[in-house]
DNA sequence: TGTACATCAGTGAACGCGCGTTCACTGATGTAC
DNA sequence: TGTACATCAGTGAACGCGCGTTCACTGATGTAC
């Protein structure tokens, strides 16, 4: 998961392992007791050490969170990369699909990670942004390529300049606007699901959600082509 | 806020105001401090009293919470259903922006509570669902009388079962998902910007609000009226 | 109107708990010669 | 290959803190006669 640098002492694997442990345990740690819950000194009980040990990896609370926040920011952004790798460049109906699919798959794969990036901030905790942000970002791009490239092939040909983007902030209007919709759309619906608001309500959550994913195709001008039913959960 | 039965004795004025500014100062402290930070302890003491004092109001935390879920549902229903009576009836635009409109400025206006109801659930607390339910299926009345009027106006005509409804599962299929669709929508924008996520991204987050709900007349087949441009927030 | 009694809001001490963080330390792992 | 030294993971005790909840109590408010 890490670099894999030629020769690593015994005592850098451990504390490669030792670190990853900690990381593994809080994420466990918040699935079962909620986010707030997230405990230096049950991460050292459960790892068997006393709780002071932790400060030889994490400076503090605030910092393991952090690298939490990160961590999830990158396993989101690597699942929402494969799923839309997995498809054809300009089937673009396709990777909305396949992107959208994901990440609702990862967000009920991942409650706990989920809910530290998406779900309400922690009380006294404000994540350092420049450490957040470029992770937040990776995260963005796939969904925002299909977007661009929808719009840009619908015709409203505002794609002067293309190619790498670095930011949503630098993006035109038009595409940012229906990024942000469409990622409302996947939230307002995952968590709405997933915090159990729609529980009794709605007896068929994936054909709901694919419902709305074919709304939002239509509304980027690309509903012609095929929508891919396979499972999506 | 309260019965005006005909003669209370002082006692009883003084027990609902005190019942009544634990609540508050219980928002108060969650809306500062975050919704887990939530303590009997510190409530006491800002109030000038002694923790267990509490225990005559609320016979445990959990009830406070319980509480305060309860008069937010009530909240945001009242915002609604007000916003909703200011449009004339037949103005199935007119009233989605209202309502609509009004959702989020009470998100914004109580952001405690919006987490508390829709944000991450509370750690070890399951709000008794007999309880809850009622008030929140308060807050769905307008929202589901708009777009099953919009639906049946539209011509898809399965409005047999209409009138009074008791809960969402009742209604049609149809109905259900474009209330749950809408929700959704309402929802994704509202707890994106709420919490930080639209932040640095969207310069005008009214505007693109806004032009979700006009996405959302047209599904309805009401985008032909008037999209009532007040001030929304 | 006045007295005796019941109700009940609020007190103060105590319970047992868990937390993040600091500090001086031990002892194993790794490095230089 | 062997010894002397440096690094650093982990310990154990302690700090000061806040929490929800219980209990026996005091004293003011309200009620019955």
């Amino acid at each position: 998961m890490s670099e894999t640098s030629p020769t690593l002492s015994r005592r850098e694997r451990n504390r490669i392992n030792t670190a990853a442990e900690i990381k593994d345990r809080a994420r466990a740690q918040m699935e079962s007791e909620g986010v707030a819950a997230l405990s230096l000194r049950a991460i050292a009980r459960e790892m068997g050490m006393t709780a002071p040990a932790i400060y030889r990896y994490f400076p503090s609370r605030n910092d393991l969170v952090t690298a939490l926040i990160v961590d999830s920011y990158h396993s989101l952004a690597d699942a929402l990369n494969e799923a839309d790798a997995s498809v054809a460049r300009d089937d673009l109906t396709g990777r909305l699909f396949a992107i959208t699919r994901a990440y609702r798959a990862w967000a009920f794969a991942h409650r706990a990670e989920y809910s530290l990036i998406f779900g309400t901030p922690i009380i006294g905790y404000h994540a350092p942004y420049e450490v957040t942000k470029p992770a937040a970002n990776r995260a963005t791009v796939p969904l925002v390529d299909v977007i661009m490239k929808a719009m840009r092939r619908a015709g409203a040909g505002p794609g002067q300049n293309s190619g790498v983007y670095s930011g949503l902030s630098a993006l035109e209007d038009d595409v940012r606007h229906a990024v942000i919709a469409a990622w409302a759309t996947m939230h307002g619906l995952v968590s709405l699901e997933l915090f159990g608001h729609a529980e009794k309500i709605e007896a068929s959550p994936d054909a709901l959600y694919d419902a709305e994913i074919v709304w939002l195709t239509r509304r980027l001008g690309i509903e012609t082509q095929s929508p891919n039913n396979g499972n999506s959960l």
